[in-house]
DNA sequence: CTTGGAGTGTCAACAAGACTGACATAAAAT
DNA sequence: ATTTTATGTCAGTCTTGTTGACACTCCAAG
């Protein structure tokens, strides 16, 4: 029994380029059917990932700043700043002057903000709810510890940590 | 709690939706981090993923025609038009005309092409077999299981095609 | 043979969303 | 008082996506 582990352990341990490269295709397939969904309510509405990403932050954690915002996207205060600036024009997000720091802002969602992060966040959930359950328990481990594996070790933490403070 | 109890017993069977959330945001960071290495060399030749895309399904199905790249890459003839173009310009690809159907034009790398195409995959499958390597066989089974199952199916028949193919 | 349609290429215009660089403001920190 | 930090904004560029229009080649059906 071990023995027959620990050789198709083995097996799968020593990767070829080919299967590396399968698995590259994989995530990129995976990726376009993971955002294809909310893509579509989103083009609806005029907006793109960048609002869908603001807003998946925002809601996760509530109250954060702007910088804190632009360390966890990895784009310009530019960038992100005309996303932003359209969400909180439309009412989705709301951008409050910090009580402690009076340079910090601090961004919330409204409660249409809510509204549309929650109907992004469904449908996204939906796929992602099927796939799990097509693949199994066991294999949505194996997929969580490897996208764990994938990740840039300070985006890692960044997960990890917002992963604990809604825990 | 009900949910502790739940999520010991039949571990991730149950899926709340904060799990859900958990796994898209994973899948967010990881696939920054999968893109991370072959950008940088891109940027440094002044390319985009674009084109490391075109490269990656032109080697991995030579002779394909820029029809069956469409489908594929699942953008129009006029944006990948542009990036063939560069690509074609910059000696990396070669287009064929068809021989039985001479309309058809034949994608092709060149050896330039190849090697740009092998630098590009070697620092994404480094990362690829840092991460399989770090969750173990039996994650990487249940990963490929998940991204599978969180394909279009037309894409996931795409990708079967191509792995067998090369097999 | 002619006509229709498919596959391809190209021109033009446009938009999202990333970038850099420069500058302004306010507030905190030194 | 000066510097640093956090943010916002203006201006310009780039990549990569989009539509729409049009031409050309070639195959196939009438």
């Amino acid at each position: 029994m071990a023995e027959a582990r620990k050789l198709q352990g083995e097996t799968l341990l020593y990767l070829t380029d080919e299967q590396l490269r399968q698995g590259a295709e994989a995530m990129f397939f995976a990726y376009r059917g993971f955002t294809a969904d909310p893509d579509r309510i989103l083009a609806s509405l005029s907006y793109g990932r960048a609002h869908h990403r603001a807003l998946h932050f925002i809601h996760g954690a509530p109250g954060t700043t702007v910088n804190n915002l632009l360390t966890i996207l990895g784009v310009t205060k530019q960038s992100l700043n005309r996303v932003l600036r359209t969400l909180i024009d439309d009412g989705l997000v709301e951008s409050r002057v910090g009580r402690i720091d009076k340079r910090e802002r601090h961004l919330y969602l409204t409660d249409a903000g809510q509204q549309l992060e929650r109907e992004l966040s469904d449908v996204q959930r939906a796929r992602l709810r099927a796939a799990f359950k097509q693949a199994g328990p066991e294999a949505v481990a194996g997929f969580r510890m490897v996208l764990e594996a994938m990740m840039d070790p300070e985006m890692r933490r960044h997960h990890q940590r917002l992963r604990e403070g809604r825990s």
